[in-house]
DNA sequence: TCTCGCATGTAAACCGTTACATGATTAG
DNA sequence: CTAATCATGTAACGGTTTACATGCGAGA
């Protein structure tokens, strides 16, 4: 349900076409949330039928392209949606259950399984800066688009806002990053609970 | 494809029936991983269809229920799956999406989704210290059995290792909650990017 | 000509949730 | 008797991914 209100949000900077969103949440906006060509085509369609964007056809010679934009019901409900509490879905990381029965593994095995998260990781969290910095320095389209829309006194609220989201998910990051080097580093020190203050569940 | 292991990790320390996987599943291993009877039942029936699982029906009187335990070629394909890489699933949480938004919303409604944010996480927490603390002293029934299936000195080990789990759930939600805070700090400072490092991106 | 990027979609499969259906046993 | 718990499922729906299909236009 929140590919729709990341559709919104994007729209209401700035009108673009199906294939302009799937560069998108391909590239910039994959960080935060991930969708296929094949998935916005299909709800930008149910969307302009419950009239929450507009279509507007545009022809290039014998080419054809819908573009987007959000009208004003579409905008009551962004607003809506993003000024009330969602219950967020419970974690699913396929690593915590890795991490569960790793007592499986010989040490070796749990080295190189962690080593490669850590790595992973590692690039995630260097993509996410290197990112970031391409866009103090560029300034995007989209961002000059949405400041241009309002008074300049908002402006910092704005970068603001955009800017903690990053510093958000590097913190997701460094946190997964950290507990695994824990984690590596107490099975290398043959599984005796150092370092962990309470001891035992179920699973 | 994560719950098939994670009922094979289950199955390896004791048979269980259909229903029993499910209460854990609603219980103790929602931290985890959750999932509920309607697709618990089904999955156990396509394992044991490949032989991944036995089935042993029991019957107590007019009653009859089904007990399933892990093969040797679940065994395998469990420690295989724990011992290699798998990619992560890109980051999904509905409360960044809201996040880059909320420069549509006044501060007192920024307040009050995240403070909503910040109280669910808080019980989180708690609950996650709270059911760590009843199990440390509960010794449940299933690392019992689980150890019993295993020579003494790997018990340290295997306790570590299940303890580390839930030391990287607790650290992912402090860091969502740090997170949280500071950004409700710099929403109520009015903008002023004050406390970030770098400044500005797209969407 | 051939490939790549633009542009739009459909179809099938998969995972997960909600709702519904059924029936036996046990505790109050 | 009734409600809760044990026990097993099916059906429908929603969101996501993968694969497939189609065609235009620009540059090598």
């Amino acid at each position: 349900m929140s590919l729709r209100y990341a559709i919104l949000g994007v729209l209401d900077a700035q009108p673009m076409t199906g294939y302009e969103l799937g560069g998108f949440f391909e590239t910039s906006a994959n960080w935060v949330w991930s969708a296929k060509l094949s998935q916005i085509y299909p709800l930008l369609n149910t969307m302009a039928a419950e009239g929450v964007v507009d279509s507007e056809d545009e022809v290039h010679g014998r080419r054809r392209s819908t573009r987007y934009s959000i009208t004003d019901k579409g905008r009551a409900e962004l607003v809506d949606w993003v000024g009330s509490s969602h219950s967020l879905p419970g974690m699913r990381d396929p690593m915590l259950i890795q991490a569960l029965y790793m007592d499986l593994l010989d040490p070796e095995q749990v080295d190189r399984v962690l080593g490669e998260y850590l790595e992973v990781m590692r690039r995630r969290v260097a993509d996410l800066r290197e990112h970031q910095r391409a866009l103090v320095e560029g300034e995007t389209d989209l961002i000059r688009a949405r400041l241009a829309l309002r008074p300049a006194r908002d402006h910092a609220r704005m970068l603001m806002m955009k800017s903690m989201v990053f510093a958000g998910l590097i913190r997701q990051c460094e946190a997964s990053m950290a507990w695994a080097e824990d984690f590596l580093m107490a099975s290398r020190l043959g599984g005796c609970a150092i370092g962990v203050e309470s001891t035992p569940q179920d699973m």
